[in-house]
DNA sequence: TATCAGGGCCTAG
DNA sequence: CTAGGCCCTGAT
């Protein structure tokens, strides 16, 4: 199918962003994004003009809320845009990376995972999971593993987690399997909190802290005001803002610049 | 081969 | 509030 995205949206950007580790460049200028059950395949063909794999439905049912394309980011960087200089070479510089809706589940283990590692361990250790206890499927272009739901992970032990290499942070997974499958953390339920309760209830989950929280409400649940203070992010402060947080004036954008601080700093390496 | 840092968090003091 | 430890990986 076709479609046309009238907004900033760079694919490549969005990928490499740094929020979701299991989307990639698959061939020739073709990007893949899985969210629970589905897996969609996307290439630009010409400027604002998308193929993409899936059919009107899916489309607008599942991809329109996961690229975050109700919101208007052009809108958003002109609103933004000339209150502080540095924020403004990192918003040009990522001009066209969205704030994506991802399965909550998925990136909370992906979020507990990333402590303490880089992104490309990261992925590797979220697609071993997917690869030993995810359901296999087939797609036009390849085989893969969709990522286990909590219940799906029910009888994995602490040794077994350990070897997909995620190393200590195995016991934390294990606790988030066993409060999620219980119910005792109601995933779905929490969309409904402000900010602050949210990110307080998953801190109730062992290797959830201030940060992977952060990530949690701004990658999952659109809480574009909330903002993960990482050590790439602090840095961006200590070294580029005179060790000022510019955060206070983005207000609920601020979740949004600071993924192009992220994505600025990352990619001047 | 050895060293270091990586999208932090937990625990002790 | 601060310091140290943590399990493993990718990069040099």
């Amino acid at each position: 199918m076709r479609v046309e995205i009238q907004d900033d949206f760079n694919l490549r950007k969005i990928v490499e962003s740094g929020q979701c580790f299991r989307a990639s460049l698959i061939d020739d200028d073709i990007y893949r994004f899985v969210t629970g059950n589905n897996v969609v395949y996307m290439k630009e063909t010409e400027k604002g003009i998308f193929s993409v794999s899936c059919g009107f439905n899916e489309w607008q049912n599942t991809w329109v809320k996961y690229f975050d394309l109700n919101r208007n980011y052009r809108n958003i960087f002109e609103k933004e845009y000339g209150k502080h200089p540095f924020v403004d070479k990192a918003m040009n510089a990522g001009r066209g990376l969205r704030i994506l809706w991802q399965d909550p589940w998925e990136i909370l283990v992906s979020t507990i995972i990333s402590q303490r590692k880089s992104i490309p361990a990261i992925q590797k250790a979220v697609d071993l999971i997917a690869k030993k206890y995810g359901t296999v499927q087939k797609t036009e272009y390849e085989k893969l593993n969709l990522f286990p739901s909590a219940t799906d992970l029910i009888n994995v032990s602490e040794d077994d987690m350990r070897s997909c290499g995620v190393g200590y942070r195995a016991a934390y997974i294990l606790d988030a399997i066993s409060k999620v499958s219980s119910g005792e953390v109601d995933l779905n339920m929490i969309s409904q909190l402000p900010d602050t309760e949210l990110i307080q209830y998953l801190k109730c989950i062992r290797g959830v802290g201030e940060k992977v929280a952060n990530c949690v409400a701004l990658f999952s649940y659109g809480r574009s005001a909330c903002v993960p203070v990482d050590v790439w992010i602090s840095r961006a402060i200590n070294d580029d803002c005179n060790g000022k947080d510019p955060f206070d004036l983005y207000g609920n954008h601020a979740g949004i610049i600071q993924q192009y601080i992220f994505y600025y700093k990352q990619s001047r390496q």
